[in-house]
DNA sequence: CGGGGCATTGAGACCCGTCAACGGGCGTGG
DNA sequence: CCACGCCCGTTGACGGGTCTCAATGCCCCG
């Protein structure tokens, strides 16, 4: 599969700007002194890989994705970050995947220099840190299982059920913030068969797709079951 | 794929053993204080899914293999750890992942909680940690690129490259720990298809085969272009 | 020599990718 | 206001890469 030729930008909004922020915002690593605050306009990126790695990111509203590029532009997308995910986690000096903002969103920035000066003399934030990456570990090798191990179907049924479960189990249906050629470069499926499982589970009475990026879960045990 | 009747226990050899050691003899996470040192023989379990976490490990010798099970007996190996590495890292106080020797091991264990407590006082230490589960997500992250994007030609190839970089980039042919089954568990196929794979390459000259378990690289570079 | 575990090889089936056409929503501009 | 174009998503036909099933071979060890 092929597809640099659709690394279109869409119509970005707005360039990314810098905006202060007295922080203490609630940045997920624990409460940190100070914090830059910026907007990215959907599609654009981030940071890029091979990057230097200056700031830790978490994203305080809207999305974005981590992503891999092979040289014949073949994409793998490691993760979506939402509202109060960190991301940018690296052991190096350089950020190993590249990051675009989905759709319009706001992240929270702090310097690592900052992080890493602060956490050599606060062992809870060096503590936080430590989780953080073994969280975001944990979600990677869950998403292996997934990747090597499941079929079309099953893979749909976990990301719906994840994303239920993150976008706010309460409010039904999910609104996706991502395209279906996102949904399908995190799944390592193609759009097509993102488009056809999904179709599956409606006319199975599964799901519900209000509008292509609405999806209510109307038998999330038998999400569960298809998920194994 | 189902095989939970392949998940044989071949003949373990010895049973697990402990033995104290002075330690400092190497864990990488830094240098402790105090570990153990435990034998593990060949296909033996060295902690199971969901088993509270009490330990960090490091492989002094021999092979682990850390893997995840659906309920059907398909099985994703998420990693292989040889000398050297740490493993066993998790955010909470349970593991997320079952760990097996692939031959008769050697390990070193320490204490989760003497680990962080230590930490709490040794910022090098608490680096260290951070390091090291930041430097085990970037390689989930490369696995994730090669199960969601890479063909069984190109699974094989990565796979063969970093067991050359990581076994001794020096010796030749690789000494393979494994089996073809965890080799196919790693990359996502079946043994069929990764047998089938390095015949074809034994074909066309890239490696050849001395027995099954020996892989002689005759042409890294043709490999590294397979691997895109 | 016989047996078991592991690996290889072949034939056929199937899931998913590829290619192509179509449709629907939405903004733009006539 | 409506036509048009663009982006995105859906649907269908088809082919191919990988899985499944089965038989055979190899090697070690009893």
């Amino acid at each position: 599969m092929r597809y640099s030729h659709m690394r279109d930008e869409g119509r970005p909004e707005t360039m990314p700007t810098l905006e202060r922020v007295s922080s203490r915002s609630g940045f997920d690593v624990s409460r940190l002194p100070v914090a830059a605050c910026m907007r990215f306009a959907r599609n654009t990126e981030i940071f890029g890989e091979d990057d230097r790695a200056e700031y830790l990111y978490t994203v305080r509203t809207g999305a974005v994705r981590g992503y891999k590029l092979l040289s014949d532009g073949r994409r793998q997308i490691e993760a979506f970050y939402l509202s109060g995910d960190v991301f940018g986690i690296t052991a190096g000096d350089r950020h190993h995947c590249s990051a675009e903002a989905v759709v319009n969103s706001s992240i929270l920035l702090v310097k690592r220099s900052t992080v890493e000066a602060l956490a050599a003399r606060d062992p809870q934030l060096a503590r936080s840190l430590w989780i953080s990456a073994a969280e975001r570990l944990e979600q990677a090798q869950e998403h292996l299982l997934l990747l090597g191990r499941k079929n079309a179907h099953e893979r749909l049924a976990a990301f719906l059920l994840d994303m239920a479960a993150r976008c706010g189990a309460t409010r039904n249906p999910i609104e996706l913030p991502m395209s279906r050629q996102d949904i399908a470069d995190y799944l390592g499926l193609t759009i097509e068969t993102v488009s056809r499982m999904l179709t599956d589970m409606a006319n199975t009475a599964m799901i519900e797709l209000p509008s292509s990026r609405r999806v209510l879960l109307r038998d999330a045990a038998a999400l569960s079951r298809v998920n194994c």
